[in-house]
DNA sequence: CTATTTTGATTGTAAAAAACTATTGATTTG
DNA sequence: CAAATCAATAGTTTTTTACAATCAAAATAG
């Protein structure tokens, strides 16, 4: 059995088609199937049901496939040793970002980081914080951007920058009269809140504790985008709070709904995550200096009481 | 690089020489010198410091030979997925058991179990706890068996069967009117325990909640065999506890010093413990049937009160 | 229902890789 | 300093891998 072997039976597998595997693997189609045929010799079963059409898998088939994936991965973690060892920023970079941090954050470091590292080849994914947190720990994501803390024991989190959050009050005109918000000015019932992303620090607020947070309403926010947030919230249904990034690129209108919080501000912690044992060090601590280069001119940090997370 | 290449990286960095190496893997020298510099020279590293003697590694290469035990691991699973699909009961079967079962229920086994199955090569290893649970999730263990519960998300536990404990009171006259002892009658500050096998079932008696128990004694046992403990006994330290199983082959005169408990009498759960993927099931299942076949005989589990583990 | 296309297996051959034997060269040991 | 140890090198042989060309079976089109 040789790593190339596996190679081949995962393009297969993926294309359930020889040729076009072949194709991919750069190969000509009987070298590819000879060697798929010499290793299922080898192992005395049939990895593909070659009746079916397109291609199948048989029970060991597909066993095989799933447990080739790791010894392959594994495998390129050499290379990844030997760049760590050689302090080469470059290869394939994989990163998770939370649907409510992407659109915000991404635009902002993404061209600055490409320009400045072209060697990385970056592969953005947008993700739930719980498919993150599976990721990282099996190496399918090199590092990733979510709302912490997560107190993962496998993952180490980098604060990149505390957030704080603004009101978005439909009704803006009864308060009026105050210029800042109190926290203690909101009904924490009524107020409609995304699930991800809205963990909120210093327990100036404590929502995020309450795993199914519901309020008033008789519904819940699975996932979905500030948009729809936003909508909801001129349809009568609350208040709602919006990060400060989003806030930016509100129309007019709607900035009329904003209103700041007075200090402390509730506010979100946003980290970098990544596995302890990641081998692409670098690269981690390449993004993080973007991304925090970028960031500190957008928020100003005075804004933010900073205490130090747990 | 190929998994070839990844075993004779190994096979030197185990025997820090090459020619011996090489025998080892049934090559040439030369071979496997050859193959090792093509890799070093694919990678662009060397893995070896062939100044020093004997031969050592150097920083990546000790960091690549950690990576390669893992790929040459996931690789061998291969192979146990394809005995699995086979129905074939045989290979490397690596199991640990923690030192307060070995003695005592290793011998009861391990002549039936091996001439039962002449294919499967038996590796036992005598640890504790700890490391069982650590070494059956990077896969080090096909099984093991030690006192449950263990509540470990990745590991499954079979019971075997319930140990009750027998009283070992140096000083038995006293209490001698009262032929069953009643748990009531231990005074639980004074018991000596070891730290490993002594959590009791159905809280009959709650020690092993308490993770440094200590009573009113100003040491304690973190590892040790129960001769220890029935000398310390001896010598007026206290009373103690012996698993069932345990106070079969005691001398005559120590066994005057055993009382049975009244029912329920404390007991220890002992299980098969294995990785929820472990693949050899087939051979897990014969042990666990070739141990219970033979505990049956030896424990009348019409002592002990089963109450299903939580 | 036949012609055509698609797709994987087969065959024969060339190139590459891996293994072996024999030998060298450097270092350590007696 | 001679002998022994041990890895590297050189030169061959064997094995493996890849390729081009072709075949055979199945699916699809006309």
């Amino acid at each position: 059995m040789t790593i190339t072997q596996l190679y081949y039976v995962l393009a297969v597998a993926e294309n359930k088609n020889f040729t076009l595997a072949a194709e991919k693997c750069f190969v000509t189609q009987p070298t590819l199937s000879m060697q798929i045929q010499k290793l299922e010799e080898e192992l005395g079963i049939q990895i593909f049901d070659r009746t079916k059409k397109p291609i199948g898998l048989t029970d060991v088939g597909s066993k095989i496939v799933t447990q080739a994936k790791n010894i392959v991965n594994e495998a390129n973690r050499i290379k990844d040793i030997v760049d760590q060892q050689k302090g080469f920023i470059g290869g394939d970079f994989r990163i998770g970002i939370i649907p409510t941090i992407m659109p915000t954050l991404l635009p902002m470091f993404l061209n600055t980081f490409i320009k400045k590292y072209p060697k990385i080849n970056l592969i953005v994914e947008e993700l739930n914080t719980v498919d993150i947190i599976s990721k990282l720990k099996n190496g399918h994501l090199d590092c990733a951007i979510a709302a912490t803390p997560l107190d993962e024991e496998k993952l180490k989190e980098i604060v990149l920058y505390y957030e704080p959050f603004v009101a978005y009050i439909p009704d803006n005109s009864q308060n009026n009269s105050k210029k800042e918000l109190e926290v203690s000015d909101l009904d924490v019932e009524k107020i409609l809140l995304l699930q991800d992303g809205h963990c909120f620090r210093n327990s100036v607020l404590n929502l995020c504790k309450t795993n199914n947070f519901m309020g008033e309403h008789h519904f819940q926010l699975e996932s979905g985008s500030f948009e729809t947030l936003i909508k909801l919230s001129d349809e009568g249904l609350g208040t709602t709070l919006l990060p400060y990034l989003h806030t930016l690129d509100l129309n007019e209108k709607n900035k009329a709904k904003l209103r700041q919080f007075a200090n402390p501000k509730p506010s979100r912690e946003v980290s970098l995550i990544f596995s302890k044992n990641e081998l692409k060090i670098h690269i981690i601590d390449a993004l993080k200096n973007t991304i925090q280069g970028v960031v500190r001119g957008a928020i100003a940090f005075s804004d933010v009481e900073i205490v130090s997370p747990k």
